[in-house]
DNA sequence: TCGCTATGGTGAGAACTTCTAACCAAACAA
DNA sequence: TTGTTTGGTTAGAAGTTCTCACCATAGCGA
């Protein structure tokens, strides 16, 4: 019980192999990441690092949870931090300033899906936590509207009846929401098209599509929160 | 000057090495292309590609190129065919379905960045020229408001001036418009974000993303049309 | 303190990869 | 017929992941 030294050098070194590949990872992309090439780095052979990691897979898989469990803090926190009536706008900005900071961390979970990978049962649920923290901040997005905009009916102009129907049927267990607690599909909607707007600019921006353009991403993704807000 | 044989049988194999490189791509991704095996595939030995391809960027190269000028093809096509006031709905369709056809091509230009891969000039040139049909049909998103909605200011209910300002200094060579054409921040604007929103909704589908919510993405896709030509 | 075991490291090597070099045969041109 | 260009071969260098056999050492109980 007292070899708890062992199991601390253990997590270590696990732990500093990570942090080695994800500066591998931002320098050479995912396919950049080379066992071997950890190993050297941190003074030992390839073969060594397969003690703490079944395998390439094993260490990448690794990496993805951790982005996962890292976003998914950033987030809760920001929206935690910020006034009720600003929690999208909030996790929004964090969702966004995260991706640019690491961009190779985004793609990394939002990304091309890697090659030959399967992501473990335990990736999903913690992608399912993130969904949740995500589709939480996103639901509330046009109930401002509703507040000093129009009447009893809401923020509601037209009715996405297609794409509501459907959704009241499914997206059960990857929604946000516990069992009796599950909004209408008019909630569900909002949240999951919020959602693909937000990835869709912070998507293009992360990998370079809009160089060349001339213009400020940031204020393109401003524009974009300023229309969400605005039931638009 | 009679050797067309031989250039025609060159350009030939080419071919087929791309053929089954496409193959290698869907099976198991960009990194799954393997030059010996396509070699291999094709009834000789790897080093014999080499030959017809100076590395394997090259061929990469090519293969990102002709699906550039596929997908451009394929979308003026949609374009032309579709009456005036449908232009947008065409465009938009025409790109999911596609993107849906062949997810790896989509991701292969429009998804995370491949490794060590640097695009070369002549490839921006096709991108720029593939912009240039998304960006025109995205334009004209809104301006069936105009039609039968208000009055002669349009369907501008809310300024994005910031964005707008932004575009209208910028956006210039990389825009869809011709020198002395050029529109206004607001149709830039416009085009951008319509794009973004179609990314958005498509990128997650072809990764993947939505398997396991239980709806159809159809759906969404369609929601997301109907909002966009409704200026929401 | 002695010895055992589990752990962490090593080098060798198999099976892949891209890509170069040397060589050979066949097709085309003069 | 002779010569050159082109397309193919095998060999091999340098890299990859990953397995295996071997060895040293850290921490444990007796």
């Amino acid at each position: 019980m007292a070899t708890a030294r062992r199991e601390r050098y253990r997590k270590q070194t696990r732990e500093e192999a990570k942090a080695v590949a994800l500066a591998q990872l931002s320098e050479s992309g995912t396919a950049g990441i080379s066992v071997n090439a950890i190993a050297k780095a941190m003074g030992m052979t390839g073969p060594a690092l397969y003690r703490y990691f079944a395998s390439r897979d094993e260490l990448l898989t690794e990496l993805i949870t951790d982005t996962y469990r890292d976003l998914a803090e950033t987030l809760a926190q920001a929206v935690a931090d910020a006034a009720p009536a600003d929690r999208f706008r909030a996790l929004a900005r964090a969702l966004r300033d995260w991706a640019k900071r690491q961009p190779d961390r985004y793609l990394l979970i939002y990304g091309t899906p890697v090659p030959g990978y399967h992501a473990p049962p335990e990736t999903t649920e913690i992608a399912a936590s993130l969904m949740r923290t995500i589709f939480d901040a996103c639901a509330t997005v046009g109930e401002a509207v509703e507040a000093d905009g129009g009447g009893v009916d809401g923020g509601r102009q037209q009715p996405l009846t297609e794409l509501e129907a459907e959704l009241a049927r499914h997206l059960e267990g990857a929604g946000p929401w516990g069992p009796g607690e599950e909004p209408g599909g008019e909630v569900k909607g909002r949240a999951l098209r919020t959602w693909t707007r937000l990835h869709g600019v912070i998507s293009l921006d992360v990998q370079g599509q809009f160089t060349g353009m001339g213009f400020d991403p940031s204020v393109l993704f401003e524009a974009e929160i300023d229309a969400l807000v605005r039931g638009g």
